[in-house]
DNA sequence: CGCTCCTAACC
DNA sequence: AGGTTAGGAGCGA
């Protein structure tokens, strides 16, 4: 445990009895045994780990426990017999359920802890010291006054059934003593439910008002007879002994011996069939559907738990962790915690950076000693150094390794004299000049055991990367954790600038890497790694693991700790290998279309050319903003000059329609050629080269790059492929399904609209999309109070740009930029927009309180994205946070579901017998390549797919439709 | 050569 | 008006 980490411990036992108490007695239906508490007690645990995830009520726990008496007699009862000893027996039909809490609380896999000969306070008190020894905050659930002792600033008790929060003010005003003299209160009043006997005649009051005078017990006791009040100063001196006495019972012992350290109870994420196994054994439907909803599992696939009455007793100890199993694509939120996690944590945030302690691996011996090590550890920090920076085409020119921190190497494989020709000319051989290698081979079939074994976890920083890297050289690594991913779940903002190792390192370690410039300089004189020092690259890439495997460590548990395990389990990690087989499959592209495209082009671009030279006058460069600035409204002194940020003139495409449609025709021409120009230069000229030997264009996938959880893509973009002009979209005809195969492209139809009218719950909206009525057309309906039937288009176009406007997070400013109309028009708009759909307005409100509250937004999986400024001084800034906000649960909410139709769509194509393949991903949209006979099959399953992704997780009060064909190429399978 | 600006392609 | 990537021009070191 470190400073800023928090204990949560709950008092088990107090919660059984409140449980038992506070419920009707309930029976498991099948057969009568008695389940009221357990039903309770699970109920508010599920609760308490739901809400103290909610970082909004405070600081989420990295630690947590449930603590109960282990019996009745303890080491208070050698101080005095009669303590507790009123107490009676627990009613009959508890007695059962007591093992069966302990298998509840063994179920949500936390720590169950108890001791014989001491009472639940005590543990309590222990871990609490021990906590804030280390420079913890703690939070005790409970309402028991015995544990009043233990607060101060840095401990709460947390009455979960009131909902109330006590700290040393809330003390005070409760008892009239602060914390620290709880004790010496509690002397002087007793307890008669517990037989703490305490000074007869003197209750809370009289005890506050004494001690608030004589300061503690003992210059109380002492100055006693000085008291008026003759009854009051007779008990005193009379019952001096038993206020000792009772001291001694309440006084909470916080040295007690622990079974399990502090350190044990730091969370993990808990193993969600385990827990619905058992809660389905208990017969609890109700929580049960609830906790499979909020784990994502679907209860009836889990085999319900066989949970007898003579349930075992548990001991002091929690169970040993369950074998680690690895995350293929299985729906089970496991549990990946190695051995050895805890220890490992403290080292990564202490030890310094030593480079020169990392060690160049030069032979098979050694490497076979460091996956030895690695399998010891369970853990591996991983890292591959390459040739170019292009998964898919690239050399491995060698790997890092990092068991623990400050335990790093390398790797070379691929290294080549630093002098390059050299080589050739001098006598000696590579070898004798930079050392020896072992062969690439060699290494490999050293490497794919341990980076495919399940028992040892590998953790990259970009991992796709590393991975499509080995997946070209036939090694599959699993299972694999990636820091990269872990922090862009945690925090995608923008303003973070980046999950890139380098920043990562900064901002978590505080410290610097050797940077890949500084190994091999930058432009012209730019080294190939390969061609570096190895005892440098050494220092580099080994560097590298150590950093990764340091950032795993203090990023990890914050996953959990945060809430954010199951957006990181469920939509990035197993996201991976998806991406990666779509990326190194590529699309097939037809060479001669876009050539034959290219030259059309450049054909019309030359007419318009000459056109736009004579109509200006002269020869400039119709490429060039501020030339044409100049000529349109220098030389031409035409109407409507707007200014740019930085006072050129402005000749966007808006500008220049703008002066077309008053009858100018030289901006006409511009914009044809600028479309030209575009398509040419970003698309038919420029696509070719990225085209392999079999003609597949493999473009990268960027799954950290967004604010919103979108995926980008790059190298080349594919998702920036024109499709609105009819000239563009020819560009769509030159991606192609080879012979035999056919393309099939499947949309989800409005999805962004039908999620806005789910979340914002949207009557109108809603029923529209069940009847499957032209949405554009409704909204223009209800709006304007027209019959959707012959809708003037001109009006339906206003609707929905209005509709879109919503999604983005509506201003006037912005509506009237998009409709070419008075801004006060567009605000009339709105408002009348917001009167016939106030939902809207409410959504709006709401998710801008909630941003503001919490400085982050979330989609319905989960997902969070981070708006820190929309709490900042700058209107103008802050306005553009709130619409980003609204925006963002929207836009991140389809995002997810596409991504979870991604991860499903290989094993449900697979299982259906079927070799559909993925090949690409626009945001609302999946391209497959499918075998000519198999596209009649394949189309229903990728629909069902992608149409059912939400499920069980979020069931949406939409349908969600997908639009799916078949073409020869892009084009017309869109 | 590397950076910013402007523009434009997509959802 | 929300989320992206890319290319060319222009400018300064």
């Amino acid at each position: 445990m470190q400073k800023g980490d928090h204990l949560v411990l709950v008092d088990g036992s107090a919660y059984i009895f409140r449980a038992y108490h506070a419920l009707p007695p309930l029976t498991r239906k099948s057969d009568g045994l008695p389940v009221g508490a357990v039903s309770g007690f699970c109920n508010m645990l599920w609760k308490l780990v739901e809400e103290s995830r909610d970082t909004s009520v405070g600081v989420a726990p990295t630690h947590f426990a449930v603590i109960f008496d282990h019996s009745s007699t303890t080491f208070r009862n050698e101080l005095y017999d009669q303590y507790k000893a009123n107490r009676e027996a627990p009613p009959e039909d508890l007695v059962p359920q007591f093992s069966l809490i302990r298998e509840a609380v063994r179920a949500f896999d936390l720590p169950c802890i108890e001791k014989e000969g001491f009472e639940a306070d005590d543990l309590i008190a222990t871990y609490t010291r021990h906590a804030l020894e280390a420079g913890g905050d703690v939070t005790i659930v409970s309402s028991d006054k015995d544990l009043m002792q233990l607060v101060g600033p840095c401990v709460i008790l947390y009455d979960q059934m009131k909902d109330k929060r006590l700290g040393p003010e809330e003390v005070k005003e409760k008892f009239g003593v602060y914390p620290d003299k709880m004790i010496e209160l509690q002397a002087l009043v007793g307890d008669t439910s517990d037989n703490v006997p305490g000074v007869p005649g003197i209750g809370p009051k009289t005890a506050a008002q004494l001690l608030e005078e004589y300061g503690d017990l003992e210059t109380l006791l002492a100055r006693a007879p000085e008291i008026k009040q003759t009854k009051r100063r007779e008990n005193l001196i009379a019952f001096a002994e038993q206020a000792r006495l009772s001291r001694q019972l309440v006084t909470l012992d916080c040295a007690t011996p622990l079974d399990t350290p502090l350190d044990d109870l730091f969370i993990h994420e808990p193993d969600g069939e385990k827990l619905i196994a058992f809660l389905k054994a208990m017969e609890f439907t109700t929580l049960t559907r609830r906790v499979a909803a909020r784990l994502d599992t679907n209860a009836a696939e889990v085999e319900t738990a066989d949970i007898t009455v003579e349930g075992p007793v548990r001991g002091p100890d929690r169970d040993p962790a369950p074998p680690a199993e690895p995350h293929g694509h299985g729906e089970a939120l496991l549990p990946f915690t190695p051995a050895g996690l805890v220890e490992s944590r403290k080292a990564a945030a202490a030890a310094t950076f030593d480079r020169s302690a990392y060690v160049t691996i030069r032979d098979a011996a050694t490497l076979q000693a460091w996956m030895s090590e690695a399998r010891e550890a369970g853990v591996m920090a991983f890292d591959t150094e390459t040739s170019s920076l292009s998964a898919m085409n690239c050399d491995l020119v060698g790997v890092s390794f990092a068991t623990r921190a400050g335990r790093a190497a390398y790797l070379p494989l691929g290294h080549v004299s630093p002098a390059g020709a050299a080589d050739l000319l001098s006598e000696g051989t590579v070898e004798d000049e930079i050392g020896p290698q072992l062969p690439l081979d060699d290494a490999l079939a050293i490497l794919k055991p341990p980076l495919e074994d399940a028992s040892i976890l590998k953790i990259g920083q970009n991992f796709k990367y590393d991975y499509l890297v080995l997946l070209q050289h036939g090694i599959a690594v699993e299972p694999f954790d990636d820091t990269m991913l872990i922090s862009y779940a945690l925090d995608a903002s923008a303003s973070l600038d980046g999950h890139g190792m380098d920043e990562l390192s900064e901002r978590f370690l505080g410290h610097k890497p050797v940077s890949y410039k500084e190994l091999c300089g930058s432009g012209k004189s730019a080294k190939a790694i390969a061609a570096c020092p190895i005892d440098k690259v050494t220092e580099y890439a080994a560097e590298d693991a150590d950093v990764t495997l340091r950032l795993w460590h203090v990023l990890k548990p914050r996953l959990v700790a945060e809430g954010l395990a199951s957006v990181y389990e469920r939509l990035e990690r197993p996201l991976v290998p998806v991406l990666a087989r779509m990326e190194q499959r590529g699309i097939k592209t037809d060479r001669q279309i876009l050539s034959r495209l290219s030259g059309r082009f450049a054909q019309k671009q030359a007419g318009l050319e000459s056109e736009i030279a004579e109509m200006a006058g002269e020869a400039f460069n119709p490429g060039s903003p501020k030339q044409l600035g100049e000529i349109l409204f220098g030389k031409l002194s035409l109407p409507g000059g707007k200014k740019t940020k930085s006072g050129q003139w402005s000749t966007d495409a808006r500008v220049l329609e703008e002066l077309a449609a008053e009858g100018h025709e030289l901006p006409r021409r511009i914009v044809d050629w600028r479309q030209l120009s575009k398509l040419k230069g970003t698309y038919t000229d420029t696509l070719p080269a990225h085209m392999d030997d079999e003609g597949r264009i493999h473009t990268s996938y960027a799954m950290a790059s967004t604010t919103t959880g979108r995926l980008s893509s790059s190298e080349p973009n594919l998702q920036n492929i024109p499709v609105r002009t009819e000239e563009g979209r020819a560009i769509r005809t030159a991606f192609v399904a080879p012979k035999g195969k056919k393309l099939v492209s499947a949309d989800y139809s409005q999805i962004e609209l039908r999620i806005l009218a789910h979340i914002a719950d949207i009557p109108q909206l809603k029923e529209a999309f069940r009847e499957g009525l032209d949405i554009h057309a409704m909204t223009a309906s209800e709006m304007f109070g027209l019959p959707v039937e012959g809708m003037d288009p001109m009006v339906r176009r206003r609707a929905k740009a209005i509709n879109f406007g919503i999604i983005y997070g509506i201003s006037a400013f912005g509506l009237a930029n998009q409709l070419s109309i008075p801004r006060e028009e567009a605000g009339l708009y709105i408002k009348r927009y917001f009167e016939r759909f106030p939902g809207i307005r409410d959504y709006m409100d709401a998710t801008k309180a909630f941003a503001k509250e919490h400085g982050y937004v979330e989609t319905l999986f989960g997902r969070r994205a981070h708006y820190p400024d929309i709490r900042g001084p700058n209107p103008s800034v802050r306005a553009f946070n709130e619409r980003a906000a609204i925006n963002a649960p929207i836009q991140g909410t389809a995002a997810d579901i596409i991504r979870r139709a991604m991860i499903r769509m290989e094993p449900a194509l697979a299982a259906a017998g079927l070799s559909a393949k993925m090949l690409l991903q626009v945001h609302d949209e999946l391209i497959f390549e499918v075998e000519e006979d198999e596209v009649e099959a394949s189309l229903p399953v990728i629909k069902q797919v992608m149409e059912g992704a939400a499920l069980p997780r979020v069931e949406l009060t939409v349908p969600i439709e997908v639009d799916a064909k078949a073409a020869d190429n892009w084009e017309e399978a869109h």
